[in-house]
RNA sequence: GCGCCUGUAGCUCAGCGGAAGAGCGGCGGACUUCUAAUCCGUUGGUCGGGGGUUCGAAUCCCUCCAGGCGCGCCA
């Protein structure tokens, strides 16, 4: 059980009543505080700050607390011993690099795929797919860490009106001829047709060459046409009746605001009937399947639930995960982005622009529901300040002391008998990990581990710059801290596919 | 018209029921030191407006305003 959890579980056993612990930003007012007599309050008809007095009382006797004060409307603020800071680092060492891992208990670990991408392969990946990418897959980590088994898939359509428009794009550039109306220009067509063949697993080629240099890996590919021949067969186990010679799913009976077409009045299936008939594969081969999609297929959340209530019992087992788009901003104009009006930026040169780890670490960052601007002119001189870079210092510091320290440095010994501020703020820091973890796998929000990372980042510079490491008497202790702390930036920057350089 | 998302410091954004935050920018400091890609100080906010719920609201509910994205027998 991590530290704190295990505090708040002596001190709600000593107490009597659940307590809920929560760092306080004010260091006057503790290192750690509970609002337990304000919740408790009502129920016992006493007033907050008289409750509080007694609880602090009760919790002042503990091994753990040092002292504990009331303060403002009932707060009680808890100060802690160095034999607790002690044992909270030897908690993080002995995990070693799987702190804060497997927070899923065994009974609901679950195999999870998780959709992530997807783009129609008619032309390279371009940012708005770097973020869904990014976000994707750093969810996908996060589940990985948490205990669940993973699943990264991508579906790509490789028929179709567009399909068709791209590959005679592609001849009529072999045949020297202009594309036709609506069709696709750019250098990568003019390279696609110096090539054999079918122009689509070529593009699909370069897409997981992309894809794997942004650090996201593609556990299976899941192509439409294959999915298309069990169209029939799908449509059977779902709701459907025929109106105006079309056949349509009855998603309104769970949910959805209208029923959809499957079977065009030609006979012709939809793109939506290839929806059911691979909802069938995901609800078959995984307990839950997540889809990442861009804002602007927020309209497919409805009918996607319905089917899979229809086909999986419940609309529970799927997820539609939705983040805001990418927009593109030039010389500070929007610009709108389109492989067809050749206005776009590609994955591949935003990673030559700024590189992998601030590409990464800029997409996840972000919350999924807030609009992304990139000024192109802009991403180069801004990419100098991300603050990835500051996290990954932290992590070649630590690399840093090491090498200095030597090989056969004791790493790990009992606090002394007083930390310093910096100390207990580290600490602190590095114990609520775990919960970090947990609560960004629970909410799916990828972006928690990035905001986290920048304050313990924080934390570790401000105790490197005011606490000697190497050739003190706390040699060993502090270095035990070091280790801490290079572990958990370690995980931090894996779980968002950022590297952690040895040396900056 | 309906649906989803957003509105927090000059800028970009975290926080999403418990004592208003970070980065960048601005201003002023700290390298003979385990890496200054660092640190310290300072500047800066009626958390879009108005109601409500609560001991307590940036956070939950209602409403209004502003912006983004969607509402095909397209893929």
């Amino acid at each position: 059980m991590p530290s704190i959890e295990r505090l708040a579980a002596e001190l709600s056993a000593s107490a009597g009543a659940p307590i809920e612990l929560s760092r306080p930003n004010d260091a006057a007012h503790g290192d750690f505080a509970t609002n337990a007599a304000l919740k408790l309050a009502p129920q016992r008809k006493l007033p907050p700050r008289e409750l509080a007095q007694e609880l602090a009382a009760t919790l002042g006797l503990l091994p753990a607390v040092e002292r504990a004060e009331v303060a403002g409307p009932g707060f009680v603020n808890l100060f802690l011993t160095p034999s607790w800071f002690g044992e909270a680092v030897a908690e993080v060492l002995a995990a070693g690099a799987d702190y804060g891992a497997g927070c899923v208990p065994a009974a609901e670990r679950a195999r999870i795929q998780v959709e992530l991408v997807s783009a129609n392969p008619t032309g390279p990946l371009t940012v708005g797919s770097a973020r869904n990418g990014a976000y994707g897959d750093a969810v996908a980590r996060l589940l990985r860490y948490a205990g669940h088994t993973v699943s990264e898939e991508y579906y790509f359509n490789d028929s179709g009106t567009q399909m068709d428009r791209f590959r005679e794009s592609v001849d009529a550039r072999r045949r020297g001829e202009e594309p036709p109306a609506d069709g696709y220009v750019g250098a990568y067509i003019d390279d696609l047709a110096k090539l054999e063949g079918d122009p689509v697993p070529h593009m699909l080629t370069a897409i997981e060459a992309s894809l794997e240099r942004f650090r996201v890996h593609i556990d299976s590919w899941q192509k439409q046409t294959a999915i298309e021949q069990e169209i029939p067969e799908a449509l059977k186990a779902v709701d459907t009746y025929v109106e105006e010679g079309a056949t349509w799913v009855r998603t309104t009976a769970h949910g959805d605001d209208k029923d959809r077409v499957v079977l065009r009045s030609t006979g012709e299936p939809t793109y939506f009937a290839a929806d059911v008939a691979y909802m069938h594969h995901k609800l078959r081969d995984f307990d839950r399947a997540i889809y990442v999609l861009g804002a602007d297929h927020h309209g497919y959340v409805g009918r996607l639930k319905a089917i899979a209530a229809m086909i999986g019992g419940s609309s529970d087992r799927v997820e539609v995960l939705i983040y805001q788009l990418v927009h593109l901003l030039r010389g500070g104009e929007k610009a709108r982005m389109g492989k067809r009006s050749g206005n776009v930026v590609f994955l591949d040169d935003l990673i030559d622009e700024i590189g992998v780890d601030a590409a990464r670490w800029y997409l996840v960052e972000r919350g999924p529901d807030q609009t992304i601007e990139i000024d192109v002119d802009l991403a180069v001189e801004k990419s100098r300040k991300n603050p990835v870079y500051y996290v990954q210092y932290v992590h070649a510091r630590t690399c840093g002391l090491f090498r200095e320290a030597g090989e056969g440095a004791l790493v790990g010994a009992p606090p002394p008998a007083t930390l310093a501020p910096e100390e207990r703020d580290l600490i602190k820091q590095l114990c609520e990990f775990p919960a970090v973890v947990k609560d960004a796998a629970e909410r799916r929000s990828p972006q928690a581990i990035p905001t986290y990372a920048i304050r313990l980042a924080d934390d570790f510079h401000r105790f490197y710059h005011e606490c000697r490491v190497l050739g003190v008497e706390e040699q060993a202790w502090r270095l035990g801290l070091v280790r801490a702390t290079q572990n958990v930036i370690a995980r931090c920057l894996d779980l968002v596919g950022v590297e952690a350089p040895e040396r900056m």
